[in-house]
DNA sequence: CGCCGAGTTGAACTGAATCAAGAAACGTGG
DNA sequence: CCACGTTTCTTGATTCAGTTCAACTCGGCG
């Protein structure tokens, strides 16, 4: 749980008591490699926390895997719309090694937010936080070469490289394996 | 002003005096067509709420002029990654048309967030709703061809169609004006 | 050993960009 | 109110980045 509370000590600074009232709602799962967290087309009642392992979150796009996002230790997990809005959405998560999550549920979240105003500015941070983050990938997909993008991922998430499998990656960068491997191989 | 707190009062309930200390900080202006709101590499103080007109978000990318985002009426405006991280941006708002705007200091509004809860719980949804829209962009882009992403446009925001000039459109959509132009000739 | 999944490489194809030329629409000043 | 230049939009021809399809290599493992 330490590893949780290191990693948003970053943006927020809650006192003890709100600190505990959080910690009693975090709740360590561990699964093995392949593991489904969220199901298609359910509601996305967790934001997950990984202190160890990798998750992707991916959907079906006209029939193609697609693969919208990674995340690695000590980053966070979750069906961003779906958790949002309360709606079912097309988005899986899996697990691509075994993991240990800290998982946060929906409503205890939301139970916490109006009786402590700090857990409530972490919220915000979270959002905000993500909100840059989405805001950057679009960027980087938006008038960007193949090329390019692959050059990005080797500065901000070159450890990505040796975890995930190629198929996975390239649909994460928006382009097909082969064009991958051989970005992969200009460079 | 009514026109803001219609539109905030979809995700938010404020209580009289937060919506009275709100109330304080929004200043109304209004501003010709070409205008700039933000300049190019500073950092945007400002979130904007557009109660009348339109504004584009841009900024140039390998000397190419590449729009990130438009907002019309009762939609805010904002450079997010710098209104966020505090840091300059390359991004550039400008007003497409004549408009009325409604804007929020971003000093003035992290002095409310501690004062009022309600008030950090709007800034949590606004940053929520950003995050939504800017997924759903994401979305739109990645794995698309130019005429599902013109589609998409047309169910979602038709009324740019006739409001935004056809190149800002077409970069917007990651496409270029020519591509627009006979994605707009085949529907 | 031989199979199997993961990655590479090659050749043909295609969606969209680029380059180029016109056609409309738009505003401004005479 | 029209003439003119300017900007906006369309259309065509060519090029190119990246996909698709297909065959092949490599390493791990029963």
């Amino acid at each position: 749980m330490d590893k949780f509370f290191e990693a948003i000590s970053a943006f927020s600074n809650l006192k003890n008591d709100s600190k505990q009232a959080l910690s009693l709602i975090l709740k360590r799962v561990e699964f093995p490699k392949g593991h489904i967290l969220i199901k298609e087309n359910t509601i996305c009642n967790y934001v997950y926390f990984v202190e160890k392992g990798l998750t992707r979150t991916y959907y079906y796009k006209s029939g193609k895997d697609v693969t919208d996002w990674i995340s690695a230790e000590n980053s966070f997990a979750c069906s961003i719309i779906s958790f949002i809005t309360r709606k079912p959405d097309r988005r899986i998560i899996e697990l691509l090694e075994p993991s240990v999550i800290w998982s946060l549920y929906h409503r205890d979240l939301e139970n916490l937010y109006p009786k402590y105003h700090d857990i409530e500015n972490l919220g915000r941070r979270m959002a905000e936080l993500g909100l840059t983050q989405v805001q950057q990938r679009f960027d980087d997909l938006h008038f960007s070469t193949a090329l390019q993008r692959y050059k990005t991922l080797l500065k901000d998430t070159p450890s990505y490289i040796n975890r995930v499998p190629l198929g996975i990656l390239a649909s994460y960068l928006g382009m097909t394996q082969e064009t991958l491997s051989r970005m992969r191989a200009k460079i």
